[in-house]
DNA sequence: CGCTAATCTAGAACAAGTTTCAGACTTGAT
DNA sequence: ATCAAGTCTGAAACTTGTTCTAGATTAGCG
Protein backbone atom coordinates (compact mmCIF):
# COMPACT_ATOMS: atom_id res chain seq x y z
CA UNK A 1 0.00 0.00 0.00
CA UNK A 2 1.41 3.37 -0.90
CA UNK A 3 1.11 6.49 1.19
CA UNK A 4 -2.09 7.51 3.42
CA UNK A 5 -1.69 10.92 3.06
CA UNK A 6 0.44 11.28 6.21
CA UNK A 7 3.16 13.76 5.09
CA UNK A 8 5.25 12.07 8.29
CA UNK A 9 5.58 8.59 7.91
CA UNK A 10 4.90 6.90 4.34
CA UNK A 11 3.89 3.39 5.27
CA UNK A 12 6.47 1.75 2.50
CA UNK A 13 8.58 4.27 0.73
CA UNK A 14 7.49 5.19 -2.36
CA UNK A 15 9.31 5.10 -5.52
CA UNK A 16 10.11 7.79 -7.55
CA UNK A 17 8.01 7.51 -9.84
CA UNK A 18 5.09 7.45 -7.34
CA UNK A 19 6.50 10.39 -5.37
CA UNK A 20 5.91 12.29 -8.63
CA UNK A 21 2.45 11.18 -8.94
CA UNK A 22 1.55 12.11 -5.75
CA UNK A 23 2.66 15.40 -5.99
CA UNK A 24 1.45 15.89 -9.68
CA UNK A 25 -2.12 14.72 -7.58
CA UNK A 26 -1.79 17.41 -4.80
CA UNK A 27 -0.85 20.39 -7.25
CA UNK A 28 -3.67 19.74 -9.05
CA UNK A 29 -6.07 19.54 -5.78
CA UNK A 30 -4.55 22.92 -5.29
CA UNK A 31 -4.82 24.13 -8.36
CA UNK A 32 -8.36 23.36 -8.73
CA UNK A 33 -9.27 24.24 -5.38
CA UNK A 34 -7.83 27.55 -6.31
CA UNK A 35 -10.04 28.07 -8.97
CA UNK A 36 -13.76 27.03 -7.22
CA UNK A 37 -13.20 25.48 -3.72
CA UNK A 38 -14.58 22.50 -2.46
CA UNK A 39 -16.90 22.03 -5.55
CA UNK A 40 -14.14 22.44 -8.40
CA UNK A 41 -12.02 19.40 -7.01
CA UNK A 42 -13.61 17.07 -8.84
CA UNK A 43 -12.01 13.72 -8.55
CA UNK A 44 -12.12 12.94 -11.88
CA UNK A 45 -10.92 16.02 -13.39
CA UNK A 46 -8.29 15.76 -10.83
CA UNK A 47 -7.36 12.65 -12.04
CA UNK A 48 -6.83 13.96 -15.54
CA UNK A 49 -4.91 16.65 -14.52
CA UNK A 50 -2.26 14.75 -12.72
CA UNK A 51 -2.08 12.61 -15.30
CA UNK A 52 -3.11 9.60 -13.57
CA UNK A 53 -6.52 6.87 -13.59
CA UNK A 54 -9.09 7.26 -11.40
CA UNK A 55 -8.31 4.22 -9.72
CA UNK A 56 -4.88 5.19 -9.05
CA UNK A 57 -6.07 8.65 -7.64
CA UNK A 58 -8.40 6.64 -4.88
CA UNK A 59 -5.29 4.29 -4.14
CA UNK A 60 -3.44 7.64 -2.74
CA UNK A 61 -6.08 9.57 -1.26
CA UNK A 62 -9.11 6.93 -0.36
CA UNK A 63 -11.50 10.03 -1.03
CA UNK A 64 -11.80 13.39 -1.63
CA UNK A 65 -11.65 14.56 1.74
CA UNK A 66 -8.89 12.25 2.24
CA UNK A 67 -7.07 14.30 -0.92
CA UNK A 68 -7.99 17.71 0.35
CA UNK A 69 -6.71 17.13 4.02
CA UNK A 70 -3.85 16.15 2.42
CA UNK A 71 -3.41 18.96 0.42
CA UNK A 72 -4.15 21.05 3.73
CA UNK A 73 -1.18 19.60 5.41
CA UNK A 74 1.29 20.47 2.61
CA UNK A 75 -0.05 24.11 2.56
CA UNK A 76 0.69 23.88 6.28
CA UNK A 77 4.31 23.01 6.49
CA UNK A 78 4.53 25.48 3.92
CA UNK A 79 3.29 27.93 6.11
CA UNK A 80 4.85 26.90 9.16
CA UNK A 81 8.41 27.37 7.06
CA UNK A 82 7.54 30.31 6.31
CA UNK A 83 6.56 31.60 10.09
CA UNK A 84 9.48 29.96 11.52
CA UNK A 85 11.68 32.27 9.20
CA UNK A 86 9.70 35.45 10.26
CA UNK A 87 8.55 35.25 13.56
CA UNK A 88 5.64 38.11 14.88
CA UNK A 89 7.35 40.66 16.93
CA UNK A 90 5.03 41.32 19.33
CA UNK A 91 5.78 41.73 23.39
CA UNK A 92 3.32 39.08 25.01
CA UNK A 93 2.99 35.94 24.05
CA UNK A 94 -1.10 36.59 23.13
CA UNK A 95 -0.13 39.47 21.00
CA UNK A 96 1.90 37.14 18.98
CA UNK A 97 -0.54 34.07 18.46
CA UNK A 98 -2.52 37.08 17.38
CA UNK A 99 -0.14 38.35 14.98
CA UNK A 100 0.75 34.56 14.01
CA UNK A 101 -2.80 33.72 12.82
CA UNK A 102 -4.04 37.28 11.43
CA UNK A 103 -0.65 36.15 9.27
CA UNK A 104 -2.21 32.96 8.21
CA UNK A 105 -5.30 34.37 7.73
CA UNK A 106 -4.20 37.06 5.16
CA UNK A 107 -2.23 34.34 3.43
CA UNK A 108 -5.90 32.20 3.32
CA UNK A 109 -7.29 35.87 1.87
CA UNK A 110 -5.43 35.78 -1.01
CA UNK A 111 -6.60 32.27 -2.41
CA UNK A 112 -10.19 32.41 -1.05
CA UNK A 113 -11.00 29.18 -2.67
CA UNK A 114 -8.48 26.88 -1.70
CA UNK A 115 -8.86 27.91 1.61
CA UNK A 116 -12.49 26.84 1.52
CA UNK A 117 -11.78 23.72 -0.02
CA UNK A 118 -9.05 22.90 2.75
CA UNK A 119 -11.43 24.32 5.77
CA UNK A 120 -14.42 22.39 4.70
CA UNK A 121 -13.38 19.35 4.16
CA UNK A 122 -11.25 19.35 6.99
CA UNK A 123 -14.72 19.76 9.63
CA UNK A 124 -16.63 17.81 7.37
CA UNK A 125 -14.39 14.76 7.44
CA UNK A 126 -15.48 11.90 9.47
CA UNK A 127 -13.98 9.33 11.59
CA UNK A 128 -11.97 7.71 8.79
CA UNK A 129 -9.92 10.61 8.16
CA UNK A 130 -9.42 11.15 11.87
CA UNK A 131 -5.63 10.65 11.92
CA UNK A 132 -4.97 12.94 9.27
CA UNK A 133 -6.84 15.53 10.64
CA UNK A 134 -5.26 14.27 13.92
CA UNK A 135 -2.00 15.48 11.79
CA UNK A 136 -2.97 18.85 10.71
CA UNK A 137 -4.18 19.42 14.35
CA UNK A 138 -0.95 18.94 15.88
CA UNK A 139 0.71 21.08 13.05
CA UNK A 140 -1.77 23.67 14.18
CA UNK A 141 -0.61 23.88 17.59
CA UNK A 142 2.97 23.26 17.22
CA UNK A 143 2.69 26.95 15.31
CA UNK A 144 1.00 28.48 17.83
CA UNK A 145 3.28 27.12 20.31
CA UNK A 146 5.94 28.69 17.98
CA UNK A 147 4.46 31.80 18.17
CA UNK A 148 3.99 31.84 22.34
CA UNK A 149 8.01 30.69 22.69
CA UNK A 150 7.05 27.66 24.57
CA UNK A 151 8.91 24.70 24.69
CA UNK A 152 7.00 22.95 27.89
CA UNK A 153 3.68 24.24 27.75
CA UNK A 154 1.31 23.35 31.04
CA UNK A 155 -2.03 21.76 30.45
CA UNK A 156 -3.72 25.11 30.92
CA UNK A 157 -2.26 26.72 28.81
CA UNK A 158 -2.87 23.49 25.62
CA UNK A 159 -6.20 24.11 27.06
CA UNK A 160 -5.98 27.45 25.59
CA UNK A 161 -3.75 26.48 22.72
CA UNK A 162 -7.01 23.92 21.93
CA UNK A 163 -9.45 26.59 22.12
CA UNK A 164 -7.74 29.01 20.05
CA UNK A 165 -7.67 26.45 17.57
CA UNK A 166 -11.46 25.91 17.48
CA UNK A 167 -12.01 29.63 17.31
CA UNK A 168 -9.47 29.79 14.54
CA UNK A 169 -11.18 27.14 12.30
CA UNK A 170 -15.03 27.95 13.34
CA UNK A 171 -13.92 31.62 13.30
CA UNK A 172 -12.79 31.06 9.35
CA UNK A 173 -15.30 28.85 8.06
CA UNK A 174 -17.92 32.07 9.30
CA UNK A 175 -15.95 33.89 7.48
CA UNK A 176 -15.95 31.63 4.27
CA UNK A 177 -19.69 30.89 4.53
CA UNK A 178 -20.31 35.10 4.21
CA UNK A 179 -21.65 35.20 7.73
CA UNK A 180 -18.81 36.95 9.43
CA UNK A 181 -16.23 40.18 7.65
CA UNK A 182 -12.69 40.33 7.74
CA UNK A 183 -12.69 42.19 10.75
CA UNK A 184 -14.92 40.10 12.86
CA UNK A 185 -12.49 37.09 12.77
CA UNK A 186 -10.01 39.54 13.71
CA UNK A 187 -11.82 40.64 16.75
CA UNK A 188 -12.85 36.86 17.56
CA UNK A 189 -9.00 35.91 17.38
CA UNK A 190 -7.72 38.83 19.60
CA UNK A 191 -10.69 38.03 22.12
CA UNK A 192 -9.37 34.63 22.35
CA UNK A 193 -6.13 35.14 23.01
CA UNK A 194 -6.47 36.83 26.10
CA UNK A 195 -6.85 33.43 27.38
CA UNK A 196 -3.09 33.07 27.11
CA UNK A 197 -2.52 35.71 29.71
CA UNK A 198 -4.79 34.13 31.90
CA UNK A 199 -2.40 30.98 32.04
CA UNK A 200 0.53 32.85 31.41
CA UNK A 201 1.99 34.54 34.10
CA UNK A 202 0.09 32.76 37.07
CA UNK A 203 2.20 29.80 38.46
CA UNK A 204 0.33 26.34 37.97
CA UNK A 205 -2.99 25.80 39.59
CA UNK B 1 -43.22 28.91 -2.72
CA UNK B 2 -43.70 27.65 0.38
CA UNK B 3 -41.70 27.82 3.80
CA UNK B 4 -37.59 28.62 2.89
CA UNK B 5 -36.95 26.39 6.54
CA UNK B 6 -37.23 29.73 8.49
CA UNK B 7 -38.89 28.78 11.63
CA UNK B 8 -39.62 32.70 12.57
CA UNK B 9 -41.52 34.09 8.88
CA UNK B 10 -42.84 31.51 6.39
CA UNK B 11 -42.80 33.66 3.24
CA UNK B 12 -46.42 32.89 2.66
CA UNK B 13 -48.45 30.76 5.43
CA UNK B 14 -48.56 27.26 4.79
CA UNK B 15 -51.88 25.57 4.65
CA UNK B 16 -52.70 22.86 7.18
CA UNK B 17 -51.64 20.24 4.77
CA UNK B 18 -48.19 21.68 4.22
CA UNK B 19 -47.91 22.76 7.59
CA UNK B 20 -48.19 18.66 8.35
CA UNK B 21 -46.40 17.63 5.17
CA UNK B 22 -43.54 20.33 6.62
CA UNK B 23 -43.54 18.33 10.04
CA UNK B 24 -43.36 14.79 8.19
CA UNK B 25 -40.39 15.58 6.54
CA UNK B 26 -38.48 17.11 9.55
CA UNK B 27 -39.69 14.00 11.97
CA UNK B 28 -38.75 11.62 8.99
CA UNK B 29 -35.31 13.39 8.49
CA UNK B 30 -34.59 13.80 12.54
CA UNK B 31 -35.69 10.07 13.07
CA UNK B 32 -33.25 8.92 10.15
CA UNK B 33 -30.23 10.92 11.37
CA UNK B 34 -30.97 9.86 14.89
CA UNK B 35 -30.17 6.41 13.30
CA UNK B 36 -27.12 6.85 11.63
CA UNK B 37 -26.21 10.27 10.87
CA UNK B 38 -25.38 12.76 8.34
CA UNK B 39 -24.95 9.51 5.86
CA UNK B 40 -28.40 7.73 6.56
CA UNK B 41 -30.44 10.78 5.92
CA UNK B 42 -30.88 10.03 2.20
CA UNK B 43 -33.40 12.26 0.44
CA UNK B 44 -35.21 9.47 -1.38
CA UNK B 45 -35.60 7.83 1.92
CA UNK B 46 -36.44 10.92 3.92
CA UNK B 47 -38.98 11.65 0.90
CA UNK B 48 -40.71 7.64 1.25
CA UNK B 49 -40.73 8.03 5.18
CA UNK B 50 -42.91 11.22 5.11
CA UNK B 51 -44.83 10.49 2.21
CA UNK B 52 -44.31 12.69 0.01
CA UNK B 53 -42.43 12.67 -3.51
CA UNK B 54 -39.03 13.88 -3.99
CA UNK B 55 -39.96 16.96 -5.87
CA UNK B 56 -42.27 18.33 -2.99
CA UNK B 57 -39.15 17.61 -0.65
CA UNK B 58 -36.41 20.03 -2.97
CA UNK B 59 -39.65 22.26 -3.12
CA UNK B 60 -39.88 22.65 1.24
CA UNK B 61 -35.59 22.00 1.32
CA UNK B 62 -34.17 23.45 -1.58
CA UNK B 63 -31.00 21.18 -0.02
CA UNK B 64 -29.77 18.02 2.45
CA UNK B 65 -28.20 20.40 3.86
CA UNK B 66 -31.06 22.66 4.46
CA UNK B 67 -33.25 20.00 5.63
CA UNK B 68 -30.64 19.33 8.48
CA UNK B 69 -29.96 22.75 9.34
CA UNK B 70 -33.66 23.25 9.34
CA UNK B 71 -34.24 20.04 11.33
CA UNK B 72 -31.11 21.62 14.10
CA UNK B 73 -33.58 24.80 14.37
CA UNK B 74 -36.39 23.03 15.79
CA UNK B 75 -34.49 20.61 17.68
CA UNK B 76 -32.73 23.80 19.20
CA UNK B 77 -36.15 25.66 19.77
CA UNK B 78 -37.00 22.37 21.58
CA UNK B 79 -33.88 22.54 23.82
CA UNK B 80 -34.29 26.77 24.37
CA UNK B 81 -37.46 26.05 26.22
CA UNK B 82 -36.31 23.46 28.07
CA UNK B 83 -33.21 25.28 29.42
CA UNK B 84 -35.45 28.06 30.19
CA UNK B 85 -37.74 26.18 32.27
CA UNK B 86 -34.71 24.97 34.66
CA UNK B 87 -31.99 27.38 34.54
CA UNK B 88 -28.73 26.58 35.63
CA UNK B 89 -27.90 27.32 39.35
CA UNK B 90 -23.87 28.71 39.14
CA UNK B 91 -23.03 31.54 40.99
CA UNK B 92 -20.75 33.50 38.42
CA UNK B 93 -22.26 33.78 34.62
CA UNK B 94 -19.46 31.88 33.26
CA UNK B 95 -20.31 28.97 35.72
CA UNK B 96 -23.95 29.34 34.48
CA UNK B 97 -22.68 29.18 30.58
CA UNK B 98 -20.54 26.36 31.03
CA UNK B 99 -23.11 24.39 32.71
CA UNK B 100 -25.48 25.40 30.05
CA UNK B 101 -23.74 23.74 27.63
CA UNK B 102 -22.58 20.58 29.25
CA UNK B 103 -26.62 19.88 29.41
CA UNK B 104 -26.63 20.62 25.85
CA UNK B 105 -24.10 18.52 25.36
CA UNK B 106 -25.16 15.74 27.83
CA UNK B 107 -28.65 15.97 25.45
CA UNK B 108 -26.16 15.82 22.18
CA UNK B 109 -24.67 12.55 23.52
CA UNK B 110 -27.73 10.59 24.05
CA UNK B 111 -28.71 11.40 20.49
CA UNK B 112 -24.71 11.22 18.69
CA UNK B 113 -25.63 9.99 15.51
CA UNK B 114 -28.58 12.74 15.36
CA UNK B 115 -25.64 15.40 16.41
CA UNK B 116 -23.50 14.18 13.93
CA UNK B 117 -26.13 14.83 11.27
CA UNK B 118 -26.77 18.68 12.37
CA UNK B 119 -23.45 19.93 13.25
CA UNK B 120 -22.13 18.49 10.21
CA UNK B 121 -24.61 19.90 7.69
CA UNK B 122 -24.02 23.49 10.23
CA UNK B 123 -20.29 23.58 9.15
CA UNK B 124 -20.47 22.46 6.20
CA UNK B 125 -23.28 25.11 4.75
CA UNK B 126 -22.17 27.14 2.06
CA UNK B 127 -23.61 30.65 1.23
CA UNK B 128 -26.57 29.29 0.22
CA UNK B 129 -27.44 28.30 3.70
CA UNK B 130 -26.01 31.40 5.10
CA UNK B 131 -29.34 32.85 6.33
CA UNK B 132 -30.46 29.84 8.17
CA UNK B 133 -27.25 28.87 9.70
CA UNK B 134 -27.44 32.50 10.70
CA UNK B 135 -30.85 31.96 12.38
CA UNK B 136 -29.40 28.93 14.21
CA UNK B 137 -26.34 30.98 15.61
CA UNK B 138 -28.71 33.76 16.66
CA UNK B 139 -30.74 31.27 18.75
CA UNK B 140 -27.62 29.47 20.13
CA UNK B 141 -26.41 33.23 21.43
CA UNK B 142 -29.70 33.57 23.26
CA UNK B 143 -29.50 30.43 24.94
CA UNK B 144 -25.85 31.43 25.76
CA UNK B 145 -26.99 34.96 26.76
CA UNK B 146 -30.05 33.65 29.08
CA UNK B 147 -27.61 31.94 30.54
CA UNK B 148 -25.53 34.90 31.63
CA UNK B 149 -28.39 36.53 32.63
CA UNK B 150 -28.18 39.64 30.26
CA UNK B 151 -30.10 41.87 28.94
CA UNK B 152 -28.07 44.27 27.36
CA UNK B 153 -24.19 42.93 26.48
CA UNK B 154 -21.32 45.15 25.52
CA UNK B 155 -19.65 44.36 22.81
CA UNK B 156 -16.48 42.52 24.60
CA UNK B 157 -19.38 40.13 26.04
CA UNK B 158 -20.83 40.21 22.20
CA UNK B 159 -17.23 38.68 21.29
CA UNK B 160 -16.56 36.31 24.13
CA UNK B 161 -19.85 34.72 23.07
CA UNK B 162 -19.32 34.46 19.64
CA UNK B 163 -15.66 33.29 20.70
CA UNK B 164 -17.80 30.60 23.12
CA UNK B 165 -20.47 29.57 20.15
CA UNK B 166 -16.96 28.61 17.77
CA UNK B 167 -15.34 26.89 20.51
CA UNK B 168 -18.85 24.77 21.21
CA UNK B 169 -19.03 23.87 17.50
CA UNK B 170 -15.68 22.77 16.76
CA UNK B 171 -15.45 21.12 20.25
CA UNK B 172 -18.39 19.17 19.02
CA UNK B 173 -16.87 18.12 15.85
CA UNK B 174 -13.76 17.01 17.53
CA UNK B 175 -15.68 14.84 19.64
CA UNK B 176 -17.68 13.42 16.79
CA UNK B 177 -15.03 12.28 14.74
CA UNK B 178 -13.55 10.72 17.86
CA UNK B 179 -10.51 12.61 17.80
CA UNK B 180 -11.57 14.43 21.60
CA UNK B 181 -13.16 12.77 24.12
CA UNK B 182 -16.41 14.03 26.50
CA UNK B 183 -13.98 15.55 29.31
CA UNK B 184 -11.48 17.26 26.89
CA UNK B 185 -14.90 19.19 25.58
CA UNK B 186 -16.03 19.96 29.02
CA UNK B 187 -12.55 20.90 29.64
CA UNK B 188 -12.58 23.18 26.51
CA UNK B 189 -15.89 24.81 27.10
CA UNK B 190 -14.57 25.80 30.72
CA UNK B 191 -11.80 27.05 29.51
CA UNK B 192 -13.32 28.93 27.02
CA UNK B 193 -15.93 30.49 29.19
CA UNK B 194 -14.00 32.02 31.59
CA UNK B 195 -13.54 34.82 28.77
CA UNK B 196 -16.62 35.86 30.38
CA UNK B 197 -14.59 36.74 33.38
CA UNK B 198 -12.93 39.00 31.51
CA UNK B 199 -15.23 40.95 30.52
CA UNK B 200 -17.92 40.89 33.13
CA UNK B 201 -16.59 42.59 36.45
CA UNK B 202 -14.47 45.23 34.72
CA UNK B 203 -16.22 48.10 33.54
CA UNK B 204 -15.65 49.04 29.33
CA UNK B 205 -12.54 49.24 27.58
C1' DC C 1 -70.07 24.75 -9.47
C1' DG C 2 -66.22 25.68 -12.83
C1' DC C 3 -61.92 27.95 -13.84
C1' DT C 4 -57.01 28.98 -13.19
C1' DA C 5 -52.78 28.98 -10.95
C1' DA C 6 -50.17 26.78 -7.84
C1' DT C 7 -48.81 22.51 -5.87
C1' DC C 8 -47.97 17.60 -5.67
C1' DT C 9 -46.72 13.00 -7.66
C1' DA C 10 -44.13 9.46 -10.06
C1' DG C 11 -40.45 8.62 -12.36
C1' DA C 12 -36.71 9.46 -15.54
C1' DA C 13 -32.49 11.76 -16.11
C1' DC C 14 -28.22 13.92 -14.78
C1' DA C 15 -23.88 14.87 -11.87
C1' DA C 16 -20.12 13.65 -9.15
C1' DG C 17 -18.09 10.54 -5.56
C1' DT C 18 -16.84 5.83 -5.26
C1' DT C 19 -16.14 0.91 -6.60
C1' DT C 20 -14.91 -2.67 -9.61
C1' DC C 21 -12.51 -5.30 -13.15
C1' DA C 22 -9.72 -7.08 -16.89
C1' DG C 23 -5.66 -6.39 -18.91
C1' DA C 24 -1.00 -3.86 -19.42
C1' DC C 25 3.01 -2.36 -17.02
C1' DT C 26 6.69 -2.15 -13.07
C1' DT C 27 9.32 -3.84 -9.58
C1' DG C 28 12.06 -6.88 -6.93
C1' DA C 29 13.96 -11.30 -6.28
C1' DT C 30 15.97 -15.19 -8.02
C1' DA D 1 16.51 -12.75 -18.09
C1' DT D 2 12.42 -14.44 -16.03
C1' DC D 3 8.76 -14.98 -12.97
C1' DA D 4 5.40 -13.54 -9.30
C1' DA D 5 3.41 -9.90 -6.97
C1' DG D 6 2.06 -5.63 -6.86
C1' DT D 7 0.63 -1.36 -9.39
C1' DC D 8 -1.46 1.36 -12.98
C1' DT D 9 -4.84 2.15 -16.71
C1' DG D 10 -9.25 2.76 -19.01
C1' DA D 11 -13.75 2.12 -18.77
C1' DA D 12 -18.01 0.73 -16.96
C1' DA D 13 -21.04 0.41 -13.10
C1' DC D 14 -23.09 1.86 -8.86
C1' DT D 15 -24.77 5.34 -5.31
C1' DT D 16 -26.89 9.26 -3.81
C1' DG D 17 -27.78 14.32 -4.24
C1' DT D 18 -30.18 17.16 -7.48
C1' DT D 19 -32.99 18.56 -11.56
C1' DC D 20 -36.57 18.06 -14.83
C1' DT D 21 -41.09 16.82 -16.93
C1' DA D 22 -45.79 15.51 -17.77
C1' DG D 23 -49.80 14.72 -15.77
C1' DA D 24 -52.97 14.52 -11.44
C1' DT D 25 -54.58 17.15 -7.43
C1' DT D 26 -55.70 21.06 -4.65
C1' DA D 27 -56.69 25.87 -3.29
C1' DG D 28 -58.65 30.13 -4.00
C1' DC D 29 -62.05 32.77 -6.48
C1' DG D 30 -65.93 34.31 -9.18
Amino acid sequence: MPAEASTSRPASPLTERQEARRRRILHASAQLASRGGFDAVQMREVAESSQVALGTLYRYFPSKVHLLVATMQDQLEHMHGTLRRKPPPGDTAAERVAQTLMRAFRALQREPHLADAMVRALTFADRSVSPEVDQVSRQTTAIILDAMGLADPTPEQLSAVRVIEHTWHSALITWLSGRASIAQVKIDIETVCRLIDLTEPAGRG
